[in-house]
DNA sequence: CGCTGCGTTGAGCTTCTTCAACGATCGTGG
DNA sequence: CCACGATCGTTGAAGAAGCTCAACGCAGCG
């Protein structure tokens, strides 16, 4: 069946026998969403979690004046929306799709039902959890400590790292997106940018990246330069 | 066993069987630091987690010029440090004592196997994950969507609650932890402090805060006005 | 009694945002 | 196929918010 071999490439699942993971595709349903379609908002009643197989979502947080900040983008493989299932009952953000995706769907009692009975299932959950605070911090630390293009260099070397530690890559998202997700705004983000360009840190060719000065860019991210 | 009456009366051991409970006592141990002691720094290996038994432990990140950055500020009953029980093995943040504190201590290899024999306290734990992960949410929506003014704001009515929506109460830390906690700094708590005591939205006296005007700070609160 | 840590206040400056305008790109419909 | 509108990105000028540095008062404690 073709849910069970998308379940067992996944993180969350790893380790679990055929058996579980047929349990596990039992309670899926299939989700399709255009791009740019919310998926849920914050305050709605949380029913249950979310898979990605294929497309982006990003879950954020809006002020009042209408400001995004991005707390996370979910590519294929990632699980998200799981607060609810374990403490309270409503989603903490909005969630909002930035392709068009296909979602798995796991309903909050039925999945509660596999962990009761599955420690496996339950330590991989929280592995999966841990791993979201821990980038949580990340995100505090980055918005808290850093200034802004320290902020983007640390991006930069993480897209790099991404790639291979490769010195040339593409932006995953849009510069505005990119500039939500860093804690500020697509102005900022610009000047940023060709003051980086200016320093010969890097090369910009719309999303086109080439890093040019490693170490300056990470003596930025660490907080020990200025631009 | 004194142990376990701690045990019992803590949020992530609830509804555990007596036998469950004393099986988590036999692995626990006891710990007592002296206020202001640094329990762990961050990127120490990860050999277990904490339970607050008395006093309070504040979580925190450093920027390279020593700004501190409080993530979390936990009070008796309060598990912390679970991240690397779970996934990877060193401690995201560092960790201090504000009190002097008693604290339990379990290893994390014979927390582990526990959790794999017990569903209730996998579920409790990942209860306790997702509220952290709530908690953590807000902090980053406080930090990146809205101006000190609105943080400082919000912290006083949430404290209020906690006292039972009284208008009177004191503080529960200095403030110079306040403002490490809001991500700002003292100076600019203290000016803060001055202007809502000008607007008649609250007055202060040391660390005793009385609420004047509970609407003008909720509209703080929610970005609807300013300073 | 003096020391030390905490809180407050002032002046100046840096960083970031706001507001406005404009160029480029892309997809769509005529 | 071209034209148009929408979105995105860039740039400039001005202003706001918060930070740095410095000085000082005050309280608690050795």
């Amino acid at each position: 069946m073709e849910i069970r071999q998308h379940l067992s490439q996944v993180d969350l699942f790893k380790g679990l026998t055929v058996e579980e993971l047929e349990a596990i595709a039992r309670i899926v349903s299939n989700k399709e969403y255009k791009k740019g379609q919310l998926i849920f908002s914050e305050g709605d009643e949380g029913v249950g979690f979310y898979l990605v197989i294929s497309g982006r979502v990003k879950v954020y947080k809006l002020s009042p004046e209408g400001k995004e900040q991005i707390m996370h983008i979910f590519g294929p493989g990632q699980p998200f929306a799981e607060v609810p299932v374990f403490e309270g009952s409503r989603y903490p953000a909005n969630a909002e799709t930035m392709d068009n995706c296909k979602l798995f769907f796991f309903p909050k009692k039925d999945f509660v039902s596999l962990i009761l009975e599955n420690p496996s299932l339950a330590m991989n959950m929280l592995a999966s959890l841990s791993q979201r605070l821990k980038q949580f911090s990340n995100l505090i630390e980055t918005l808290s400590l850093k200034e802004v293009p320290g902020r983007l260099a640390s991006y930069l070397l993480y897209l790099s790292d991404k790639n291979g530690s490769i010195d040339e890559f593409k932006l995953d998202i849009a510069k505005s997106q990119l500039a939500s997700l860093l804690g500020t705004i697509p102005e900022t983000l610009s000047r940023i940018f060709t003051k980086m360009g200016n320093r010969d840190l890097i090369r910009t060719n719309g999303p086109q990246i080439t890093i040019l000065d490693r170490t300056g860019l990470e003596d930025l991210a660490e907080g020990e330069t200025k631009l």
